[in-house]
DNA sequence: ACAAAAGTGTTGCGTCTACACCCATGG
DNA sequence: CCATGGGTGTAGACGCAACACTTTTGT
């Protein structure tokens, strides 16, 4: 089967960036298929079908080649320098997605060709993927300080000590605890729970869980947070 | 000429969704071409070519169209819904851009297809551009609160009342004269001038231009303005 | 008992907001 | 001399940063 334009037309793709959050470190997710040149990592992503949305396409591009599903994911960027594949003209739109890595798909990603890595210890990327993750890393980072999506990385159930070593991992500096906690907690959006820790060698934290719905309340209005 | 792929291959656009500001308000730039359905309008915009960037397309597309080149524009967003052209299926990459109206271009525009709306006096537009529309009033509305790319709209030398106004029309809220003087100055972003307004009738106003050379060297840190 | 992390308040400093009047200029 | 906008300072409220010790729990 064949398909015939009047003009020529760049390929369309999407890639991923997505980010794992561990009790060690900040992750990235890369898979090493088969068609890039010199075998190199690169992002999960592929072409995008002619009946299928950018988001549904970028979806199902990670859940092919990593088996990762049903992530919070947002569209980043789109990248269209003329040689950015050296094969053809190929444009991609980008999206970033994050996920927590305790609760999460990490045994479907590895059963494939995918991998994490250390966001500070990767590999050189197949086309402009490192170019990518750049743009995803300092998006993050942005955005995290007025939108509470960090909240993506964590499990359901965190405790205020969790949260306060998300921030500082994404945003490379520490923060001060106490300052930290009342801030946190006057956003009004963290719920505490009846429940502490199991199985610490220590005092046990309090668990709390985000609170989605008053969050997506004030969503309508203006901002939060702030770290 | 005809040209074939394995799999059928989305249309790639760009569309530029342009802001302008004069005294009176801010204006969008729309075009009436000859390709869309029911002859409505739409934002300036067509196919990439298969040997120039994204945002190299959006410039020629804006020059071919309105006449308007040299202008700041940025990518926005890249709009994929499989139905959002109802003749095939498209995918468009979005940018805005800011002009001053006073000192640009807007006899080139007129002299085509093309006019200057205001933006809360709109006409229904072709496609889903009025939601592209939404979506880069969104953006500018959050990016001028902590980015000085305000300055785009308003001529090399203006007054802090201009500057002033022009926020407000961002906005849409009103803003106190001496804080918001206070903290313009305060960015030291602006250089005050050895020149007042000519031909206005009352006391003139000093004028100031945007320091784009200080403005370059804090960009590589960290934030400013905010107003 | 000790090690490890949880949890908790106050003070000083700087920033933001609210607010009203006199000044310069042109007509 | 009047109309129009230009230009200026202060006081109170609020938010942010800095900072150290006690408590709980498991081993």
């Amino acid at each position: 089967m064949s398909h015939t334009y009047h003009y020529p037309r760049p390929g369309l793709t999407v890639d991923v960036v997505v980010f794992g959050l561990d009790e060690d470190d900040l992750k990235l997710l890369l898979v090493r298929g088969g068609e890039t040149p010199q075998r190199r990592w690169s992002l999960p992503g592929g072409f995008v079908r002619i009946d299928e949305s950018l988001e549904a396409a970028a979806r199902r591009e990670l859940v092919d080649e990593t088996g990762v599903s049903d992530i919070f994911i947002e569209q980043l960027y789109t990248f269209g320098r003329v040689d950015r594949d050296s094969r053809e003209r190929v444009v991609t739109v980008s999206y970033y997605g994050l996920v927590n890595l305790s609760e999460h798909t990490v045994t479907a990603a590895e059963s494939k060709d995918a991998a994490w890595f250390a966001i500070d210890d990767m590999p050189t990327l197949a086309f402009d993927h490192n170019e990518i993750v750049e743009v995803a890393t300092a998006r993050l980072r942005g955005k995290v300080r007025y939108q509470p999506i960090g909240f993506e990385l964590l499990p359901q159930k965190f405790t205020l000590t969790q949260l306060q070593r998300m921030y500082e991992k994404i945003l490379e500096r520490s923060l001060d605890k106490r300052n930290f906690r009342k801030k946190a907690l006057a956003t009004g959006l963290l719920i505490e729970l009846d429940e502490v820790e199991q199985d610490v060698a220590h005092r046990a934290a309090r668990l709390y869980r985000f609170d989605e719905r008053t969050y997506r309340q004030l969503a309508a209005e203006g901002t939060y947070f702030e770290v």
